[in-house]
DNA sequence: GATGAATGAGCGTTCATTCAT
DNA sequence: GATGAATGAACGCTCATTCAT
């Protein structure tokens, strides 16, 4: 039977993720640039040659690399939302899974921004990213556009709205690595507050957390 | 007198500032990395030699033209705001400046992550950039203080407000160099809009302009 | 009894020209350097392993894949001369021969020399070519010292001559590689007819072919 | 005036021609592919970067090499023969020429086969020498012709003979690096004796030395 | 026997920096 | 001051060969 994946297979799905998890690791702490293929191959104790085995590039892996994270713990994140009720509900545990990812992450952004910004071809090596971006965008669009259409939020852009509230949490991340003392839970919360505030239909009360802003 | 500078000096001063245009106008094309230092010399029409006397090192010149860019244009954005009368009035002002810095500096912050990231010393390299941005951060915050003080804004966690708002700039900057089809001036302004309608106390009405959300 | 092979030696040596039939076929396309032993892997349909359980090193699989095809091709291109009875007729008969090896063998001596030019013990690596070339060599003048002796030709350092002979085929073959327009059978005719021209005895008339040159 | 080269020229061109020099020694010695650029760089006396201030890559200073050496040297090969009279003496000084050129070049075809035997762009690589080629098939084609004319020489296919007849050479100088012990001197004389009594005409008597066969 | 994963030495090339003129 | 030639360490990647299974 193709579904129970032979020993070999195994072995070598293993060891993809070794040489995968090795690669994160090193980018995070030194860059796309300053990481030598041999940096890898030594924190996954394999040799250099067996990272070609598996990945075509040091480009290919890094882009494999950042892939891996976002399919293993993105996806997670945003399952979170799906149990609460309202739209303000759902935004408040985003922003709070965003902020974690950001300290999480640590800077997979910047990371891919770093790599990016001196690619020899920009386009096909952020395609991988707008794509990741855009599908992030369409879920939380999808949230605040239910808001509206039931009356919780007041009518607004919310693609635009949803793109600056993805680029704050970049931004943020991005900062993180500059300032570490930033702390992020707390501006995180002031912000979603502010603008879950500016969102709520006047009719209603306001439905901000007491003490959150 | 040291006062007048010497026919000599002045020369020099020239030349200087022919370097760092030049190096800035390389490194936004092609990023830190992917920029040669004969690529800036020939940009700016002299020999690579000549690089080395006006600039200890690429990473030098690099820092010295980032430094260059906000002296001469960063100083300017802020001193629109300060004609404005109320704080939203002048949040909305900077906001207008911070979209177009966005896209006139087209993503130099991003330049700046993509050499930091590998910067064989994170710390000294990074600290021009945090001081950067603690003074940003310091304006704005002073405007939204104020806007609380009298009682145009609810009260709120203006430092950690403003470093949302700044990083959802510097996110979207960033944002533009992967999706150059984003309509920054849309996303801006909603996003402005619906900060202000969160931040200004209810007792005296929205004080929106109809239309820009 | 060690005349009648087990089925395994079969299986063995089946395998084994497996191997050099795609080995010749690879190196004649691309050369020595540019082949790489997964190459004649892919093409023999085996795996990398398996050629190093039949040959020692890529450089034995070479020689032993050049060995073959002469062993195989080139010994009965000899046997065509062997039954025309004047020296003149057995030479243009070989001249033929070794023009239409010329193109079948598409460069082999090339390929050779390619190999050898960089082989780091040029010594032995060449001795292969040098046997076999002798080889040819005696053949020749042995037809030539033959025509001299029964007044057919006239005196003639044969050996000397021969080797030129045998250069100016392989020269031809390299040539063919470099111009494939080259129109070798023409090429072959008028030489080998103005040799015979200028070995035939004065005496007796040219018997060169009409229409030949 | 541009005529009279500054020093620095002159600098320029003596440094290119020592890196040319030591380029053509060494990959004489050891051939294309087992020649590395640091071999070169030592040969020449200069770091492996001045190599490349100099020449484009490898390839390009291996054929720079070889036209530098043709340049220098091939061009007065053909200058001997001008100064016969009749076609054959033409012809047997350009023997004498090609094959001192066979044993001073010591394989230069041969060096050049093995490059081109693994080129990744047979066919604009292979162009410089079959531009060369064709130059020499030129020369020597208008000589025969020539003695056709005037009836020295009986009617021939001069183009086809005379692709042959470098061919030859070729094939000698490079049999030579296999059997260093071929007597070129010889084998030489021989050939072209007995290529000249085929084509003179019967009328005018045999015009080959006495003693040369 | 056969596989394909693993090895690691070695390559051509780049480029920030230095230096003689 | 300015030039451009020279340096050499460092890099990503290849591939013949070996080895565990």
């Amino acid at each position: 039977m193709t579904d129970t994946p032979s020993r070999r297979d195994q072995l070598r799905e293993e060891r993809r993720q070794q040489i995968l998890n090795a690669a994160l690791t090193v980018f995070r702490q030194k860059g796309y640039h300053a990481t030598n293929v041999s940096d890898i191959a030594a924190q996954a104790g394999v040799s250099q040659g067996t990272i070609y085995w598996y990945f075509e590039s040091k480009e290919a892996l890094f882009t494999a690399a950042l892939l891996w994270f976002f399919e293993n713990f993105g996806a997670e994140a945003f399952a979170a939302a799906v149990k609460y009720e309202t739209a303000s509900e759902k935004l408040r545990a985003l922003a709070q899974s965003m902020q974690e990812l950001a300290q999480e992450a640590e800077g997979l952004f910047t990371l891919f921004v770093g790599f990016w910004a001196s690619s020899s071809s920009p386009d096909t090596a952020g395609q991988f990213w707008v794509d990741l971006l855009r599908e992030f965008n369409d879920v939380l669009r999808t949230i605040v556009d239910e808001g509206v259409r039931r009356g919780e939020f007041k009518p607004v852009d919310a693609e635009a709205l949803v793109w600056a509230l993805l680029a704050a949490y970049d931004g943020l991340a991005a900062y993180l690595m500059l300032m570490p003392e930033l702390n992020l839970q707390r501006v995180s919360a002031t912000f979603i507050e502010t603008l879950l505030n500016g969102l709520v239909s006047g009719i209603q009360g306001n439905d901000a957390k007491p003490g959150s802003a």
